[in-house]
RNA sequence: GCUGCUGUAGCUCAGUCGGUAGAGUGCGUCCUUGGUAAGGACGAGGUCAUGGGUUCGAAUCCCAUCAGCAGCUCCA
């Protein structure tokens, strides 16, 4: 005897085996046909999936309306897309296919090469398998006879993951339809014909199993939706996203650019961006200075041997540009020529400012009373990423880190821990960046790579935890093993506008470098004795490059008055009234207002239309009425024309706003964090 | 770093079969003097990413390099 509970509560009663189909059947033939799969008792099923002789279940059935049938349905389409690469391509070997937050892709092996010209082709064939509306059978088999089936079709990635992959399966699924059968854990929908609108979006290079030591592979990606209007609202969306891409909007708005002559990765803040940029860095160091940090400058190289002591050298050697060799100096050559030794002394553009910020703190001896010491630089620093990885200003190889370096007792961390992470989040929420999530990092406890005593990890660990839970952090996970080599961490990870995730803010804990092993950092206790303080790093912004440029697509370029790198536009309704449009741009720039002065023989129209193209957040416009009553005609950028006030009054609005970081307008949210785990759930 | 794609005016892009280069926008000058998202005319602006090769002839075909884009891998 089975009992089924239904969503709305209903119970149904069977005394002889049934399939989630029946049920659906039961409760009507509509339903029964609309049905894509189910989930037993919090798990998505296909519809032929047979439920349990006895005891209970809950059941919900899925139809195009619910979330969940969606990915089901794009699973097949992963299946119907390999199909008919099966069927146009020769020698294809299959890989993974499972399904993305907007879709799906599958991994081939073949000789041909993919590229966006087969694209039409595929999806022709694709289109005829789907109205051929043909079913997803499910089979499952013994391992051994399951070897025997992918070894028939020469399916040799699918033989590897059998013995590799699903090594204690006792028993594993395929789907077949047609002439197309793959190992797949499942579920399907039913038949093709639930595919609404598809369409096949890139090809690119992945790796088997995600390891680049590994075969290459083909990946194609597709998405797939329930009907074309979702299918082209999803399309519109991924192309307003793209006018939001900060690398669009900073050449636009003419914030930054990179120039091969420099350097790829090198960024060059032209003076909108440095607007930007600097009254980030002020409102940082405004709070830096109420949290009793102290700033400190230090330069921009430094020696091998500090880096070798910290560790950063040699370990990270690839990730940096190579050396300076003072050997290769004239001087040190002219020396050699004439008999001398040569300097053999080389420098490193400094990848990391701690090193240098310990040289601080171990200038003298430090007193427990000293504690905690807190060190701020806007340091700069060079890392040399892999080529491939760089963009736009979200991956760069020179950038500036809001970096500080907190010295402080054992029974000090949980307070400046804490510390930190409420000046991270008091930061991003005056940006209305709330969008973020938060991710405790911590050790991997069959890992023997950290340093420091698993006691020590142990309590860490405990009170980070606890620390972040009491601040209520926004999405906080926990990722076991992510944690640093010295010490478990906090970072905070925000979305760009096509879904990519960026960490931005960090907090880390670190026993390495204040160690023996390494700087050997001591401080005098209250007992007389040495003792040996902790050491915290923490950017809250993480670095200038990649903080701005998430901030410029989540303001898709319209910044808060505080921010905008032009205030105010002053347009004159004519040549006749530029001498009084003069006037107001002076009083404004006396009071430390960011204006221009639009004073060309155009037409207001013309003039109101390229400050909205440029974003200037508001306008005045000046006339002969304006003139005459010494006032100024306030257009808002979002508002429009919202009224004339005298000068002084214009100047003091602006102001408060200023004042207050007042945010009036914001991007849409951006696209929903591509899951990482997304690739795991279909793993085969 | 790997796989694929792309590189033409400041910007966005067109350029057919291999026959010495085009639009829109922006920029400059002039006309126009106007009231809240595009007034008009004229003009300047190109080593077709770079270097080789094939060819009578290359923006176009081939090779290499550089840069960018998408993804993968990496990220102290």
């Amino acid at each position: 005897m089975l009992q089924v509970q239904l969503p709305d509560g209903s119970v149904k009663d069977y005394s002889k085996p049934v399939r989630v189909f029946d049920v659906a059947n039961d409760i009507g033939p509509r339903l029964a046909k609309a049905a894509l799969a189910g989930v037993v008792d919090g798990k998505v099923v296909g519809v032929d999936t047979p439920l349990p002789a006895e005891g209970k279940v809950e059941l919900k059935l899925l139809t195009k309306k619910d979330a969940e049938a969606l990915g089901v349905m794009r699973h097949s389409c992963a299946h119907i897309m390999a199909r008919a690469v099966m069927r146009l391509f020769p020698d294809v070997q299959l890989a993974f296919g499972p399904t993305t937050v907007d879709g799906f892709y599958y991994d081939f092996a073949m000789s041909h090469k993919l590229s966006e010209e087969d694209f039409p082709k595929i999806e022709a064939e694709m289109a005829k398998i789907i109205k051929q509306d043909e079913a997803f059978e499910r089979i499952v088999e013994p391992r051994d006879r399951a070897l025997e089936v992918v070894g028939d079709i020469k399916q040799q990635f699918k033989v590897e993951h059998i013995q590799t992959g699903l090594g204690d399966h006792p028993t594993v699924s395929f789907y077949r339809q047609g002439e197309f059968i793959d190992l797949c854990r499942g579920p399907h929908i039913p038949t093709a014909g639930a595919i609404g609108a598809f369409k096949l979006m890139s090809v690119a290079g992945a790796y088997w199993k995600g390891d680049a030591a590994n075969q290459q592979l083909q990946r194609l990606y597709g998405t797939a939706w329930f009907s074309k209007e979702d299918l082209d609202a999803y399309l519109q969306k991924m192309e307003e996203s793209k006018r939001r891409d900060h690398r669009v909007l900073g050449k636009q708005l003419d914030l930054f650019s990179i120039n091969p002559l420099v350097g790829g990765g090198l960024i060059l803040w032209h003076p909108r961006g440095a607007i930007i940029r600097g009254e980030l860095e002020q409102f940082v160091k405004t709070e830096l200075q109420k949290r009793g940090y102290e700033p400190v400058y230090t330069p921009n190289i430094g020696k091998v041997d500090l880096y070798k002591i910290s560790g950063h050298y040699p370990y990270y050697a690839d990730a940096q540009f190579p050396t300076i060799k003072m050997k290769d100096h004239p001087e040190s050559l002219a020396k050699a020529k004439a008999g001398g030794q040569p300097d053999e002394e080389e420098y490193l553009l400094k990848p990391m400012n701690c090193p240098h910020h310990i040289m601080i703190y171990k200038s003298r001896p430090r007193s427990y009373r000293d504690l905690p010491v807190r060190l701020a630089e806007f340091g700069t620093v060079y890392r040399f990423e892999q080529s491939g990885e760089l963009n736009g200003m979200t991956r760069v190889r020179g950038f500036t880190q809001d970096d500080a370096h907190l010295f402080c007792t054992e029974d000090q961390v949980a307070d400046e821990f804490r510390g930190c992470l409420e000046m991270t989040q008091f930061i991003l929420e005056t940006l209305g960046l709330t969008d973020y999530r938060v991710r405790l990092s911590f050790r991997d406890p069959k890992s023997d790579k950290y340093v420091g005593k698993p006691e020590v990890w142990d309590r860490a660990e405990r009170e980070l935890e606890q620390v972040c839970r009491s601040m209520n952090l926004p999405h906080m996970s926990i990722a076991p093993g992510e944690a640093a080599f010295y010490g478990p961490k906090a970072d905070f990870i925000v979305a760009d506008c096509i879904g990519r995730e960026w960490q931005l803010g960090t907090v880390q804990l670190d026993y390495n470098l204040p160690s023996e092993q390494r700087f050997g950092l001591e401080y005098t206790g209250a007992d007389n004795q040495a003792h040996r303080p902790i050491m915290i790093h923490r950017a809250p912004l993480g670095s200038m490059e990649r903080f701005i440029g998430v901030l410029i697509e989540h303001f898709a370029g319209a910044f808060p008055l505080w921010l905008a790198p032009e205030q105010v536009r002053i347009m004159t309704v004519s040549e006749k009234f530029n001498d009084y449009g003069r006037q107001v741009e002076r009083q404004l720039r006396e009071a430390g207002l960011r204006v221009t002065g639009d004073f060309r023989a155009e037409k207001i129209g013309a003039k109101v239309r390229d400050a909205q193209i440029r974003l200037v957040p508001y306008m005045l416009v000046v006339g002969g009425r304006e003139m005459e009553e010494g006032t100024v005609s306030i257009r808002d950028r979002i508002e429009g024309d919202v009224g004339a006030l005298p000068i002084a009054g214009a100047i003091a609005k602006f102001q408060e706003e200023i004042r207050t970081k007042r945010i009036r307008q914001v991007a849409k949210p951006m696209a929903p964090a591509a899951a990482s785990g997304a690739a795991e759930a279909n793993e085969y």
